[in-house]
DNA sequence: CGGCAAGTTGAACCGCCTCAATGACGGTGG
DNA sequence: CCACCGTCATTGAGGCGGTTCAACTTGCCG
């Protein structure tokens, strides 16, 4: 795997070895390229008809503004990631989509999703296995604020963001760059900032773990997986073992 | 609509008005039946390899079991939804389903969905439709965990119920029959059963609606929808007006 | 220098949990 | 026919995890 192949493309192989063809057909899909700051939307809630976008570089979030003005974050979106692929559908999409840092996307159209579709079934399946891990992840989420105490709660949410960032080369072992404030974090996880500072500290003063100047360095990975009872098989990163899963899906 | 059309049918409908060769074509993956028990399981956790359903009777719910032995409902299934679509191209699923009273459920092998796929664009684009749609709820069930307090929780999800049971036939202004017990539903809601007792209590006695006897009366729709905020779009249950983005899925 | 965003800490409160017990109901078997 | 059981619903008492409000710090930028 080089280095100069986008994050999608990086992403995908952990689904399935991709040929030549398969890997120019994918970065067809992302020549329109716009660059955007900061803080921006780029999807509004109840907006229809959106395209979507790859995410190339930099990071950004989906999120549901409560009517009392609350904010609850679905979920980041880092490099190689698909941004309002599963609301492209539908008439209205619940949740919204803004920048955390400045990024690099390139916009599909609808059209060329499509046509992916009818050209290549092989990599229509590596597009649904994307949406189908963001699904997982989803659930994981919803396991993360439904029955797991805060402590667990973040424990278990930086460590699948460290699977995340790793599969396209953005961690290593010593920890990963984070630039989500605590605001961010906490309204992903439920908690108010305020806690969320509470439990950072605890894991730091438990040595598990530093998020300092948008840095996550850890000081035990083995402690931190133990305390969040974190197994990221749910992020389907193998060796592209889903081929087997394509196999079924080729064959008619 | 006839009411003698599969609950999958009438689901589909909402999106896109179905010709009588594509409902055939529907039918057709829905001839393999099976009837199973009250309270079994269907797919195990990490199981690979499992093929999806189609439900066509009764009510099933796919649950994560936590280490500490807790569980979190993900969601309820009704006649009419997949089970099992959205992890059928991961090696392996992070939750599993059950069902919760007797059910009639029809076996799709991941042959028959790709055959869709490949011979008729429009269906396809439903059966993604419904995915997208399954997503929604996610979310929402998401921002109700994390941002919303137990009695809006438990109200917006007993309209949210409500709405999908409308669009099959299984519910009217007054009410739906509903069996699942208070100890699935605080599980789904990320409650103690007897937190979500007391909450039901509450709503009761403000005369908003009771839940007793596997039955949902309501009292007070209008008030129930303010308390909890409601507003069921997400669910993208309009008169086939999603066909306008079929167009543009359907044309290269 | 002033001003704003982000992080940090303390104090008081409360929503929801846990533990415990009791009531209502249908099924089953002696 | 009734005693016994399991499941589900219901209620009380007490405790904790996480919230809210408020204050102070730090760093960055104009």
């Amino acid at each position: 795997m080089s280095s100069s192949e986008s994050a999608f493309i990086k992403k995908l192989s952990a689904f399935m070895i991709l040929s030549p063809d398969e890997k120019a057909q994918i970065e067809m899909l992302q020549t329109v390229q716009r660059r955007i700051k900061a803080r921006k939307e780029l999807v509004y809630e109840n907006q229809s008809g959106h395209a979507a976008f790859i995410l190339q570089e930099g990071w950004a979030c989906s999120y549901k503004i409560m009517p009392d003005g609350g904010r609850q974050v679905i979920d980041f979106q880092v490099p190689g990631d698909f941004l309002g692929l599963r609301t492209v559908l539908m008439s209205r999409s619940n949740h919204a989509f803004a920048t955390v840092t400045e990024v690099v996307v390139a916009e599909v159209p609808l059209r060329k999703v499509s046509e992916i579709f009818r050209v290549s079934p092989r990599l229509a399946a590596a597009v649904l296995w994307a949406t189908s891990r963001d699904s997982a992840m989803l659930i994981e989420h919803l396991a993360d604020l439904g029955r797991r105490n805060a402590q667990v709660r973040t424990a278990h949410f930086l460590l699948e963001l460290w699977d995340r960032l790793r599969l396209i080369g953005l961690a290593t072992e010593e920890g990963y760059k984070c630039p989500l404030n605590q605001y961010l974090i906490a309204d992903s996880l439920g908690l108010s900032a305020i806690h969320l500072n509470r439990v950072l500290r605890q894991l730091r003063e438990a040595e598990l773990l530093t998020f300092r100047d948008g840095q996550v360095v850890f000081h035990d990975l083995d402690g931190l997986i133990e305390l969040a009872e974190y197994d990221g098989g749910y992020l389907d990163h193998g060796e592209a073992h889903g081929y087997k899963s394509f196999l079924k899906w080729d064959l008619q």
